[in-house]
DNA sequence: TATTGTTATACTCTATAACTATA
DNA sequence: TATAGTTATAGAGTATAACAATA
């Protein structure tokens, strides 16, 4: 009981402190290419052409927010809103060649930097924090809708309503 | 070459997405005791009475943010500055009992969270992210000092500057 | 002179709310 | 009416720089 209390306020201390590791990260990464920027580039990049509405829930925050970092990388001219031919309120947005360079030079940064400081880790060891990770995240799922009073999630155990 | 790349960009998006997670635990918090706020209180009940200076570098944060961070928990009643014998530039920050009973609240929701969140992880599988995290953190060290131009840490590889 | 903290300022990221245009 | 996206505003977290007090 109380081991496992220690154990996820373990947890919620490093979560916190990966803070230091993603400014770390950020402080090699180009100044006109902030961090908000470079998680919408690297999306389009992975997942190709989309609409905001789903870029939004890949980056797990406000559309308002992707908003923002959509018309800071236009405006550079490293995506590009085309109509959706589907849906007029709608816009499809798509890297640039420009922004696929943009996508390679962040990518070189970033595969330098851990190079350099996790030389002692094994391409497994990096692997498995990767798939841990992504785990948390996919568990953590659409929780931003949840009210605070009431923190239970649809189904908390097995079979708790029919 | 491509494979390790990709690896690296892997986990770039994937810290920079931990924020997802990161607000998800803010959300369950008290409105009262930001994160920031959280992880002072956290770090003092770990490692007991400190000065700020050697809060800054658990934190891994500037001075001048821990200083407020302190001065807002201060307010609050949650810490106290007791003055340093050893130095009189300095003061010793401690827990009140108010601020342990707040750790103790905020331990508590923070497990209660991950307990539904987390509930198909093992103990074991909870540890091993933590421990991955630690390693992390460890390894970016104190990379904050290191000016753009220069990625270079003292010892790159092995042997590669006499 | 160097170091410990504090304060003022600026920047990034985010959410909420109000709004427009289209479905 | 409901949905996709935009914009204005506010709040948290951080860094840099200038400053005070002490070492």
């Amino acid at each position: 009981m109380t081991a496992t209390r220690s154990r996820y306020t373990e947890l919620a201390r490093q979560l916190s402190a990966v803070g230091a590791v993603k400014r770390g990260l950020a402080r090699v990464m180009p100044t006109e290419c902030p961090a908000g920027s470079a998680a919408v580039l690297t999306l389009l990049d992975q997942h190709g052409e989309m609409r905001l509405g789903r870029l939004s829930e890949l980056l797990a925050v406000d559309t308002s927010v992707t908003s923002r970092h959509v018309a800071h990388l236009t405006e550079r001219g490293w995506i590009e809103r085309l109509p959706d031919p589907a849906d007029k309120r709608s816009r499809i947005l798509r890297l640039t060649p420009v922004g696929s360079a943009m996508v390679d030079d962040l990518s070189r940064r970033a595969t330098e930097l851990f190079a350099q400081t996790l030389d002692d880790w094994t391409d497994d060891e990096v692997d498995r924090l990767n798939a841990l990770l992504a785990r948390l995240r996919h568990d953590f799922g659409d929780r931003r809708d949840r009210p605070y009073g009431d923190p239970r999630p649809p189904a908390p155990t097995a079979g708790s309503r029919p």
